[in-house]
DNA sequence: CTAATTGATAACCCACAGTTATTGAATGAT
DNA sequence: ATCATTCAATAACTGTGGGTTATCAATTAG
């Protein structure tokens, strides 16, 4: 009594269950028949049911053996799975990472990534939430994101950070404005419209940037309306509300009553950089680094 | 080297993985630290895999870590139910059935169910026992619950559901209020009263389908106690401290100095479901599925 | 009858799970 | 700085119980 059971006990009741004959099962598990027969009883103490009906002569199993002989087969594959699994995990090749990305980011640069990923490594799996470069950030420190994708120009020690995308800047009008692209030259000629921006605390570096622009040409935007979505920003802009600037690969996928010109000569590139944890410890993150 | 895994590997790394601490763990597993840690190390050799980052000052679990007990939480649970099903087949019995459920199904759907099931089937058992929708929803991943009985409407992958009973809102009110079945004839009738509901995380769905059943009819409903037992809220309202909406049919088998009045010309119905794992193993369970 | 084949029992042995005592590293308090 | 505290790892030990060999008891075959 006060026994527990163990996977032994499985393994060997398996044995005889598949062999049923004592000796030869004890064979196969290169043990001796006395001490197999010992713990098969063991077992059946501990169960607290019958497994064998011994005829003194032959082996044969009970219901409950029979019922118990299926379920420990499951069991000890699902067992070996998970083992194995784990060990997979660990050197790296199935896994999970989680990612943070800016709205802004997810247009061009991510779903590139993830395809790659997903063909050399189709065991990794991603988590994908739309955060602040600030948010992002902090939970990067916190280790709740394995890897963000961010528009910042400094980041705190303890995380690496690398430049995966520049891209110029568009102007966003609405449809019927007088501008077109043969007409449009310079920043300058829409200083008396009203501005529509990502709001500064989203993303500040991107503010920044696209006062910079209007600012270098000699005047400062009037901003009217702060927004976090494209989808808002086109919208507003689409209602005459104002126009805006934003990345130029920022114009596809949207359907909406805007267009959208490059704006030309400006030294200003919408940078997007991924960060990571230097000491992070998902081994997944480790695989798809090549990646980035 | 040429060690073999055994379940008690298993319980100490389930102990560490839940402790995050050697010392408690060992304490609660009624053996000394040291030998935990020995185990523990000796498991991670034998699997091949790190699972605790061990900081000299804190313990927590690796990726592959986190994995496997999420994944030997399961396997106990069915080991453990395999061996009680063993112990019932060798007594003769045909098997056992863990149902989970909430509170509002126990007055209607649930005897019928048991009531058939047993005429058919004596040798089969249930055990009951009272849990949210999410918990309930939780442990049939673990394979904790055979089955559970929900107010959802959405469950995850690997999970059936099925509608089993829709009923109708009625509106709880103390004996004494001046409300009768005749005069009744709108819920606004009691917008100024305040609204005893269950706990909106006991089951969301079936809050937020009573708020809209106010909110339908122009108004947001002053939600001034939320509670889990029908027999709370009932006392609540016999009390005097507000009104309660509640399924029509969960008006049985109290005594208590409230009166029902169904609610009028609503299209909300207050839906059960009956919930199972597509891969469940017990023979049980497949056996009285047609009572559902 | 004897010989062969089966699982159960008995008595012994040693591997290793679990013990106590200690170290070493990191943190916090004064 | 210095000391006390808190944690896991290491070292050296001990004794339970898994496994051993030897034997028995029961059945079947020739």
């Amino acid at each position: 009594m006060g026994y527990q059971l163990e996977l032994r006990h499985f393994t060997y009741f398996l044995a005889v269950a598949e062999e049923l004959h004592f000796r030869k099962a004890a064979d196969r598990l290169f043990i001796s028949q006395p001490g197999l027969s010992r713990q098969i009883k063991q077992m059946e103490e501990i169960i607290g049911a019958d497994l064998f009906v011994r005829n003194n002569r032959s082996v044969s199993l009970t219901a409950a053996g029979h019922y118990l002989k299926k379920e420990l087969a499951f069991i000890f594959n699902h067992i070996d799975f998970t083992i194995k699994h784990t060990r997979l995990i660990n050197e790296g090749s199935n896994g999970e990472i989680r990612v943070g990305f800016l709205g802004s980011a997810i247009q061009t640069v991510i779903p590139e990534i993830l395809i790659n990923v997903n063909s050399t490594y189709p065991n990794i799996k991603f988590s994908l939430e739309e955060m602040s470069n600030y948010d992002q950030v902090e939970a990067i420190e916190k280790d709740q994101l394995d890897l963000g994708f961010v528009r910042l120009s400094r980041v705190p020690k303890g995380i690496q950070m690398k430049v995966i995308h520049t891209d110029t800047f568009s102007l966003v009008l609405p449809d019927n404005h007088l501008l077109t692209k043969d007409t449009f030259t310079s920043i300058k000629q829409v200083e008396n419209e009203h501005f529509i921006l990502f709001s500064s605390n989203y993303s500040s570096l991107y503010y920044d940037k696209i006062v910079s622009i209007c600012e270098d040409k000699g005047f400062t935007p009037k901003v009217s309306h702060k927004s976090v979505h494209a989808q808002t920003i086109y919208k507003l802009v689409e209602s005459g509300l104002g126009v805006a600037i934003v990345p130029t690969s920022l114009q596809h996928g949207f359907n909406l009553g805007v267009k959208f010109l490059e704006i030309p000569k400006i030294p200003q590139r919408a940078v997007l950089s991924v960060i990571w944890k230097e000491d992070n410890r998902n081994p997944a993150l480790h695989r798809i680094m090549q990646f980035l």
